[in-house]
RNA sequence: CGGGACGUGGCGCAGCCUGGUAGCGCACCUGCUUUGGGAGCAGGGGGUCCCCGGUUCGAAUCCGGGCGUCCCGACCA
């Protein structure tokens, strides 16, 4: 923190523009030692955020410009869509997450109030937003509408993690539609995927929208927006033209083909000692894996099920769980009863009337295999599905990288993202069981169709650090940063040089911009350059002695590090214009 | 929920193995010097060593239990 003398707040002519001394502002030299991702270590160090337990954080008041300026975004292009800002409570009654059948999930924070009563604190606002539409809203000449807010979620993460990109409470602006139909529900679906291209761009973030699992939301259809980072925690499949691209919780490839032999007219036994793995099969027999089948066995609530992909594959958990529902992985025991013989082994041959179900991946249907022999040390070769086993048919595969994409866009990337927003349509999940009806022209009571719809500034001002920092700090994307333009003031409050700084600071305030004079007193030029360049706004003035009273004042882009001087006269002009120029023309500004 | 690590002034760490009156760097306070890339000298303040229990003449150190935080996995706007 600043030394400042005495404690005078400045007077402050310019809302937007803020001078240092005196400000709390609490940068930290080294890294923090549990701190791991980019974002977390920079966003501490910076001073923009403090931990206060696992998953609980608060923002400062420099952290909280930048959450500010996010938030600015996304409500300019809330409303510029026909979105109406509303604000309902964090705490609600149990009966209402009842009736949805969301009440008991195990992030849900639960509590009583004095009497009693059981409540829930919010992990999203789904039923109470439906409740008061199932008040209110009672025509079709009420739709649609769409209502939004910027409110506190809170939810038992069972691993907080990442700093502030895995909280256990945030702020999320969250969305909901309401429309008369589903032609209804894509106009406003299509409204907000057009109002979050606009906010993700804004904010400066490389992102891609992937078709996304509808998850514990529910509904019918989904897009996730993810910004490419290496603390993301969700991986997403892409094509190399971009066409394509879904969560790999979904994502579907087309995998070629191996070098089939010729089939055998019925499965070989043949005996394979101590084989146990795929790769050892694959050198035991020369084959390569995508000849060779997998057995995986896991047991649903309904018993026990084989899962079966290609050697190259893995079974993707969540893929499975649509086609089995829940399901966990079987005890060495329990596979040994129902198989007879251990994990290595094992294969879908001869299960008929055993009870185990059997589903086989999609690139099973083509082909012959060497699956188990449910023998011990005993495999067999020449298996094809449909002649010496049955089984379901279903994508179950984890997607490869290299493979090919549906539709035809070129080989697949694999790309771990952060999970900035999302969209879902909702249909009628919450509209239904909470009575949300209107009466149509023809006096048909119908279920309002719903859409909701979730973006958490403090995620996309993580994955802003992410994707834009270097070895010395943070480096903001102009519609984001904490202020425009930081002048480093070198010399004493009472020096020539801070009288020409605070005319240049309001000059530039005078002509829109959001600038900070770092006019502490007493601190040396390095250690002020050094919280400049951590702090990372997008262009650095530097006021001292060297060049001033007469001389020009040096000017330097914070991403490039590019240093130019500019003359005195028309100065606060010039480095307008700079800033406007990296701010990609628009010099379009949210309001703080 | 499974696995691992860590917990010692505000921050980063050493000390623990082999028990004996708690240390380093940074930060902070005072003075002098210094002032364009985290200054120098001198002096100074600040610690229930995460908590509870046990062993011991004596526990930061050994033992048991608990709590907290981080990381990997599972899970998940």
């Amino acid at each position: 923190m600043s030394d400042s003398g005495s404690w005078r707040l400045p007077a402050a002519p310019y809302r937007g523009s803020w001078r240092l001394a005196g400000r709390f502002w609490p940068t930290v030299r080294d890294d923090p030692a549990d701190a791991e991702a980019v974002s977390h270590r920079l966003s501490v160090r910076a001073g923009l955020v403090r931990q206060l337990a696992a998953g609980l954080y608060t923002v400062t008041p420099l952290g909280l410009r930048v959450i500010a300026r996010v938030e600015g975004i996304i409500r300019e292009e809330m409303d510029r869509i026909g979105a109406q800002e509303l604000l309902m409570p964090i705490m609600h009654p149990a009966e209402i997450w009842e009736e949805t059948g969301r009440y008991g999930l195990a992030e849900q924070f639960r509590l009583e109030d004095r009497s009693g009563r059981r409540m829930v604190l919010a992990m999203t606002h789904e039923e109470i937003i439906t409740w008061h539409a199932a008040r209110e809203l009672r025509s079709y000449r009420d739709l649609p509408q769409s209502w939004y807010q910027m409110q506190t979620k809170l939810r038992d993460e069972p691993r907080p993690k990442s700093g502030m990109l895995r909280v256990r409470e945030f702020t999320m602006k969250d969305s909901y539609s309401f429309d008369a139909d589903d032609a209804g529900l894509d106009r406003s679906y299509a409204a907000h995927s057009d109002a979050y291209a606009r906010i993700f761009d804004r904010a400066g973030l490389t992102w891609y929208r992937v078709e996304s699992d509808v998850g514990m939301m529910g509904g019918s259809g989904a897009h996730e927006y993810m910004a490419p980072s290496d603390a993301g925690e969700d991986m997403i499949a892409r094509s190399a033209d971009g066409t394509y691209a879904a969560n790999v919780e979904l994502a579907a490839s087309v995998a070629a083909d191996p070098a089939f032999a010729d089939v055998p007219d019925a499965p070989e036994e043949f005996a394979t000692p101590g084989i146990g793995t795929i790769g050892e099969l694959a050198g035991f027999t020369g084959l390569a894996p995508a000849a060779l089948a997998k057995a995986v066995v896991v047991v649903s609530d309904a018993g026990p099920v084989l899962a079966m992909v290609r050697g190259e594959h893995q079974v993707h958990e969540k893929k499975l769980a649509h086609v089995i529902g829940p399901h966990r992985a079987a005890h060495p025991e329990e596979i040994r009863g129902w198989f007879g013989a251990d994990p290595g082994s094992l294969g879908p041959v001869g299960l008929d009337g055993s009870g185990v179900r059997v589903v086989a991946d999609t690139t099973l249907r083509t082909g012959h295999y060497v699956t188990g022999a449910n023998r011990d040390g005993v495999h067999l070769r020449g298996v094809v599905l449909g002649r010496d086993f049955q089984a379901e048919v279903a994508d179950i595969r984890t997607v490869l990288a290299g493979e090919e994409a549906p539709g035809g866009g070129g080989p697949i990337e694999l790309v771990p993202v952060i999970e900035i927003g999302n969209i879902f349509r909702l249909g009628t999940k919450y509209s239904d069981p909470l009575g949300a009806r209107y009466l149509d022209e023809h006096g048909q009571e119908r279920v309002i169709v719903m859409g909701s719809y979730g973006i958490g500034p403090a995620r996309v001002a993580m994955a802003a650090i992410e994707q834009g920092h270097d070895d010395v700090g943070i480096i903001w994307p102009t519609g984001i940063a904490p202020f425009d333009v930081h002048i480093v003031l070198i010399g004493d409050e009472y020096s020539p040089q801070a009288d020409y700084a605070a005319a240049l600071w309001a000059e530039l305030s005078d002509l829109g911009l959001e600038v900070l004079l770092d006019d502490r007193p007493g601190l040396r030029p390095g250690e002020k350059f050094v919280e400049a360049d951590l702090l990372g706004c997008p262009v650095r003035v530097t006021v001292g002695k060297r060049t001033l009273p007469d001389g020009p004042v040096e000017v330097r882009v914070r991403r490039t590090q590019e240093a130019s001087e500019v003359p005195l006269e028309g100065a606060a002009q010039a480095i307008a214009a700079l800033w406007r120029g990296l701010a990609d023309g628009s010099g379009e500004h949210p309001p703080c």
